[in-house]
RNA sequence: GCGCCUCUAGCUCAACGGCAGAGCAACGGACUCUUAAUCCGCAGGUUCUGGGUUCGAAUCCCAGGGGGCGCACCA
């Protein structure tokens, strides 16, 4: 090799036709270059080094340049090349102009892209830094950093360049990388018990597993409608079927509804079914792989989320919907009350009600608005009505209602699960009363899936299912107020003109 | 879909019916130990768009657009 890996000395000598000498473009960058150290390792291994000392040992670093301090003669620098834990790798550079290539030249600008290849050395002051014996441009910002002091305040443009904003927002590269090791963590954690992460698709003929309004899209050469999925659940079910018995999906879903601070048109869901369990179990599994992941997020099962302490240690709270709802408003509602007292409820707290309407749909009103969000520490809200959970399987003990939970945190949703009906028959009958609700008007409720209940005709075993809200956790461990801060690219209205 | 708030230089923000400004960034200059370096200078605008009111509009009004928050929806 003719010239270090960070030379681009080259490239910048091909013969020019012009006078002067040619910025460096793209064009001039090298191909590849290779750091061999970063700001978290240098911190690591020269954080005892005394002020002024130079430490005999030559790197080389890449990174972005974002904050230069020209002292005449002398330069200091701030490369960041987000390393580390906490990522957010910084070390400083220290360029003299007696040995600095190029000082008095195309010296880099903030934003840019640079390798930096010198001795590890403190200043006077006792700062770390890399003295520039050799740089090399990696790319060029011809685009304006945002404010080096105040960084990016406008939401908008936060999430429409995110680009930019992962640089100068700590807080959400904070965030992002939480959110990759949470899953990573989740993944890890399923398969040490046993589960086998699987790919299902996403283009659904009847869209199912859910209640909720679904993308329509058209593929041409089948001449068909196909639906983006709203949840993984009727596959996985048939994976159980097909011998799996412990299966999981990390699924990104997509519902056709309105965005807020807790809803993205396309979210992450984990969903994950075991043979042989009932919900039982998958409550159990969820309050210790919750508290699992807020141990090594948080560094304990005591966290903040907005200001409000959680406690997430397990075990978690155990609560079925009517005595939450008698805790909250003083009554006791169930499946088996008769729907004018339910009706009357419903007035009482301006709720509305609809003829079609029956005591299970009523009683799920009631519970969520009155009673749902005033929940902050953990809860299990157990045993659903049937009614409003054609999927789940009938409450062992309890006519009407289902072996069903769902897991709030901060007044939130964070998980749904239950004991899966396996009977191929009661299926059938819970699909027809979902297909009389949708052919009613109800565009969110189920139609029937023939190859579904064909997969249920050759045998599920008992199986309980769980589906947790990825972005919803997400949030509650990285204390972020709104979804949006835990997704990469939020669904926003496209933009008119980027340029 | 409804309500409230918001939109000014690349970024962060002033000006609130009377000459569109500052800091940072950019550009030119000084400076060999800075830490958001400092100092001097220079340049930078369709005040989101279109109408209206007014002698005069970034400012007030109407309509539209982007964004945020709340409501509705999301079992």
């Amino acid at each position: 090799m003719a010239h270090p890996p960070w030379s681009a000395t080259d490239l910048r000598q091909e013969p020019v036709t012009t006078e002067e000498a040619p910025e460096p473009t793209a064009a001039t960058v090298p191909y590849r270059f290779e750091p061999d150290a970063s700001a978290a390792e240098l911190a690591e291994r020269f954080g005892e080094l005394e002020a002024g000392t130079e430490s005999g040992v030559t790197v080389t670093v890449a990174g972005r340049l974002m904050l230069r301090r020209v002292q005449g003669k002398l330069a200091f620098a701030t490369l960041q090349d987000n390393s580390g834990p906490g990522a957010d790798g910084r070390i400083q550079l220290f360029a003299p102009a007696a040995t600095t290539p190029d000082f008095e030249g195309s010296a880099p600008a903030l934003g840019d892209w640079i390798g930096v290849t010198g001795e590890v050395m403190t200043t006077r002051r006792g700062e770390l830094s890399v003295r520039v014996d050799a740089w090399t441009l990696l790319a060029a910002a011809r685009r304006a950093f945002p404010d080096k002091w105040h960084g990016l305040s406008d939401t908008d443009t936060r999430y429409r360049q995110r680009y930019v904003d992962l640089w100068v927002t700590e807080e959400a590269r904070r965030t992002m990388l939480l959110r990759s090791r949470l899953v990573s963590l989740t993944r890890r954690w399923l398969e040490d018990r046993g589960f086998i992460e699987v790919e299902t698709p996403v283009f659904h003929p009847i869209p199912g597993g859910g209640y909720a309004r679904p993308f329509t899209t058209h593929h041409n050469a089948l001449g068909t409608d196909l639906y983006l999925r709203i949840a993984p659940e009727l596959y996985l079910k048939r994976l159980v079927v097909g011998g799996f018995p412990r299966v999981f999906e990390m699924a990104r879903v997509f519902r056709n509804e309105g965005l807020s601070s807790r809803h993205n048109p396309e979210f992450t869901m984990l969903e994950l079914y075991q043979a042989y369990g009932d919900y039982h179990d998958h409550m159990a599994l969820t309050e210790e792989l919750v508290a699992h992941l807020a141990t090594e997020l948080c560094g304990g099962t005591t966290i903040t989320y907005q200001g409000r302490e959680l406690d997430l240690a397990v075990p978690w709270r155990r609560a079925t919907m009517t005595d939450l709802v008698d805790e909250q408003i003083g009554r006791r509602l169930d499946a088996a009350t008769p729907t004018d007292e339910l009706r009357a409820v419903c007035d009482e707290y301006e709720l509305p009600w609809h003829d079609g309407d029956g005591p299970g749909m009523l009683l799920l009103e009631i519970y969520e608005k009155t009673t749902e969000a005033a929940q902050w520490q953990p809860v299990f809200v157990t045993d659903y009505p049937e009614e409003v959970s054609p999927l789940s399987r009938a409450h062992r003990e309890v006519p009407g209602l289902v072996e069903r939970f769902e897991a709030i945190v901060a007044g939130r949703e964070l998980c749904n699960g239950f004991s899966e009906l396996v009977d191929p028959d009661e299926q059938r009958t819970r699909f027809e009363a979902q297909a009389r609700r949708r052919s009613g008007g109800d565009e969110e409720a189920m139609a029937v899936d023939e190859d579904y209940l064909r997969a249920l005709e050759y045998g599920l075993p008992p199986t309980v299912g769980l589906g947790i809200g990825i972005d919803r956790l997400a949030m509650l461990l990285a204390d972020a107020p709104s979804v949006r801060d835990v997704i990469l690219f939020p669904t926003l209205r496209p933009e008119a003109d980027p340029s």
